[in-house]
DNA sequence: TATGAATGAGATTTCATTCAT
DNA sequence: TATGAATGAAATCTCATTCAT
């Protein structure tokens, strides 16, 4: 369900159909006001509906509360969606509006060293993803996993599996072109990215409760110092170590 | 709420009492029909009522579940608990029955390398944390953060910061013992411990769907040996880098 | 139901079963207290309850709470009594353990003036009867003659009634021995005695709450004076006006 | 909350709002289907339920019926009333809307002799309240004092309380102005009310098991007659006597 | 398209009653 | 006789969904 298409009720598939990244992730639509804006209502649905998903969970979100929250009536929802549940497949789906692919190819054209590559993968997922509306859907995916198991996977393989690859292909340049000890690779990529992901998961839960903050820069760069550190080839030996 | 004390309700506060972590592992009882009484009842009713959280979480399990699962009637339930965010507390707070002390005790007796004792802990706990029911607690406490705030405050407190407790006093006994490289230590323990929460949650989440396994021995290897590699001392300087 | 009778169960009447007289109105029964009195207990039981029926209404109070005033369990109760229902009206019937029989007998070998008759039938049933358990019975009754319609019918003939008889007596004496005037006499009884009656309701609940209080004595003789004035003779005419 | 306003929630205080006795009169409309929606709705079921608790009482009275007798389903209930013991209070508060207020106006008018005023009293409260649902609330709000004391203050405050103040009124008129005996007039209100109010509570108990019935029309002239008796100057003295 | 009153199935909670001990 | 854990039917309350407007 494209939000700047007709509203489509029931997708075909299982999960999710026709990602159109622009729009979820900020809502907040850019026409002339004096309109009132007639198609960006399901984006705004979705939107306020994410929101409250993230912070309370699917069964404890009540349309009511997303209706009131996107200033609507709680029927306007029904006109744009199915049931709760459709809602729900669709925030997912909409969220997946990954700059994943964007990076993919930045990444191929990169010339840098691997070490600097890391580096910038770290820092502009932490900016492009993780302190987005995505890293909010990934803690909300995490959460009801056990509840909708095929969107789960379909989450797995479109997003988090993509992710993954991006570190993937970060160490395997390294390590193939001479530049990172010869680690087994199968868990590098989600030892890499879990305390990205640690991070984002914080923030959309204890962080709320007014425990402990942690602040993302010095945390990422301590975890890229920490992981570059770990991935050095041994100075006086061209063997790895295990 | 102890299993094996008198059944007392209405304990509103949230301590942690009596630790009989074994008592919340398995409810599933095979007697004839329903006679039986006992108290070991209140363990059973946690039990099942924790699998279950854990499984679709706090809104979505009915009671109507919960005392499916213990075997025994809706209002028995009502017997031991006043309420479902009561049994919820209970629950989670009776999950709080750390070996976290214990192996503070261990380690400070501990005289071998920081390296080994390094390896040590993300082992054991794996072993006595992450693979038993205190990793499901935690995913749980994760999503229902934000409707439970004093509660994931408490969690926060008694089970987190402990849980760093032991990575930082390891690092920092590394690094004093100049065994480690001298690295800013205040986000240390969280960077060692992610990767082995990430796993915890995993397993409790996409891990379910038939999504990717990990293997925790192999993976917890990788991060292990990568973690100490990160603190080696440079071997031919004495400074640090950063 | 004589209170004075052995307790024989199963009267005729419409309602009413095994009532055990000699005790609801004094619970504390007066054995040797070596021996845990045994056969004081149903009329402990019913104490208990005839005080909660009247302070909660009869839907209003639990078993529970029954029990626990008793000092029982609540499985006690059902040794005693096939169910609420009957505890209620047992309840109900062994409360009506009249003085007025008494009474009755007493008021017709009075000989004085009837004006002192009246004064004594009120000052007498305010003590014996409107300061006692059985005012609260009324209120009881009152409240839930709609649930009980037979058992408002057997209260109303058999205490009600006769009740009203006491002053209907008194009336026609005075009247008949051209100590009063000639009232009309259908509804003199009710008239002069809804005063007493008021008192025992508002007794029982309104001057629970800590309203407004009244003082018995004084309240009452104003009532008798007014009525004994309201009946006195015309002075100058031995007619009777109306 | 009033029945011509938009239905507003949660107001949990006790106050009188807007009286609009004639709402609280006939629930049953007689409509096809279930298709109008208006916002007549909360007096209608309000209507229905202090129709339910006077016959029944709080505890007897079960949601199920309230909304069967207002020909609404149970669902909406909730859209005009947090809850049960809500509605209670709101039934009662709502009934309160005193024509007291009006007849305590016109009596400061009043030019005629204490007499007459006291008998228009009497026959106008008998109307005007006492055959109205007030009555009813009368004794819905006696039978549940103790469970409702908060309730029952104010009922006391803004009903009972004032409701005597017009006989005071009445009876310090008649004493000031020569026509009344002195008698002491602390209760003379509460007693010259007993006789009516009784008549209130016997057409909601009793009277509706088809015990006695009482003809409020000469019962209250009786009940007229013998007060003035009472109150009368002593014809061949100016003292008084007690 | 948008509303929001109304619904009804289903959730939580209560409590009279039973029954093994 | 007495207990109190357990039951299950029924009550209160919630909320996704519908539908007349």
């Amino acid at each position: 369900m494209s939000p700047t298409t007709t509203p489509a009720k029931s997708q075909s598939h299982v999960v999710i159909s026709d990602p159109h990244p622009t729009t979820l992730s900020s809502a907040k639509v850019l026409e002339p006001r004096w309109e009132r804006r007639k198609d960006a209502r399901p984006g705004e649905l979705a939107a306020a509906a994410l929101e409250l998903f993230i912070e309370k969970g699917f069964s404890a979100t009540r349309l009511d509360d997303v209706a009131r929250r996107a200033g609507v009536s709680k029927g306007t929802l029904y006109l744009y969606f199915d049931s709760k549940e459709e809602l729900f497949k669709t925030v997912i789906s909409e969220g997946i509006v990954s700059r994943i692919a964007e990076y993919e190819a930045r990444m191929c054209e990169y010339e840098g060293s691997s070490a600097d590559l890391l580096r910038d993968l770290i820092s502009t997922w932490w900016e492009q993803i993780g302190a987005t509306t995505l890293g909010g859907i990934t803690k909300l995916m995490l959460s009801e996993a056990g509840n909708f198991p095929a969107l789960a996977q379909y989450y797995h393989e479109n997003v988090i599996t993509r992710g993954m690859g991006l570190f993937d292909y970060v160490v395997k340049r390294g390590i193939e072109r001479g530049e990172f000890r010869n680690v087994p690779t199968e868990y590098l990529p989600r030892l890499s990215a879990a305390p990205v992901v640690m991070l984002m998961l914080w923030r959309h839960s204890f962080d709320l409760c007014g425990c402990e903050q942690i602040e993302p820069k010095e945390y990422l760069a301590l975890h890229t110092d920490m992981l570059i550190h770990a991935l050095k080839l041994d100075p006086n030996q061209d063997k790895t170590s295990a």
